[in-house]
DNA sequence: GCGTCATATCATTACTCACTGATATATTAT
DNA sequence: ATAATATATCAGTGAGTAATGATATGACGC
């Protein structure tokens, strides 16, 4: 019994972790930040984020997977858009969450130097 | 003029993404899941975690550096707590956004498999 | 002091993943 | 059909890091 409720614990932690890798990179916090203000087309993101076009492209993929990201075909362009409100929530919420912890992340050289 | 204002940009994306990171695994995912419940001492987490000591405590280290938990003395054990709200409303929603991305996020096999 | 419990540190190993460069597919226009 | 534009795919490479095992530090009681 007790076997079963960790098991599905341990699932959605595993979901957490995943959901977080999606917005731990900043290729796609890039592309997600450039598509708050509106949808744009791959070529408009690979202007503005300054990656390389096959980059841009693979994160969209990973992010539309994901359904963190929505697509439109117009024409022979593909317009990418945040696929809900609740993504643009959550980056605000990590941005308050920063002004309290921002030194200390800055700091923190245990993992990443 | 421009290149300054970009700067800024890069370096909070930068930020986010080191922070994001911090969420972005399974065993500190757990550890703080595990305080969101309350504070506890290092062995508490290592048996509700079922994680190695060694490993709980390299977690710790960085969750403490980066902000995320606090400690204190109590004799010779050492009780670990979330050190913001803020934390526990971030999780909160990313189970909320995990409700309508759960499906894509599972079935993503881009980066991980 | 000595032994024990609680926690921290560190080097090593193994794995994951982001980026690049080349190429493929799709759409539109001539 | 051909060319040109827009986007996607994929193998290979390189860098970063999580977990382990052994060890070190610290606090308490005898």
């Amino acid at each position: 019994m007790t076997q079963i409720v960790t098991d599905r614990k341990t699932a959605t932690i595993e979901q957490r972790a995943k959901l977080f890798r999606g917005f731990a990179d900043p290729s796609r916090l890039a592309i997600l930040g450039a598509l708050c203000g509106g949808p744009l087309v791959v070529h408009e993101l690979v202007e503005r984020t300054e990656l390389s076009q096959p980059n841009v492209s693979n994160h969209l993929r990973c992010l539309l997977d994901c359904g963190l990201v929505a697509s439109d075909r117009d024409g022979r362009f593909i317009r990418y858009r945040i696929s809900s409100p609740r993504i643009t929530a959550l980056l605000n919420d990590v941005d308050a969450l920063l002004e309290l912890v921002a030194e200390g992340v800055e700091a923190c050289g245990n993992y990443r130097e």
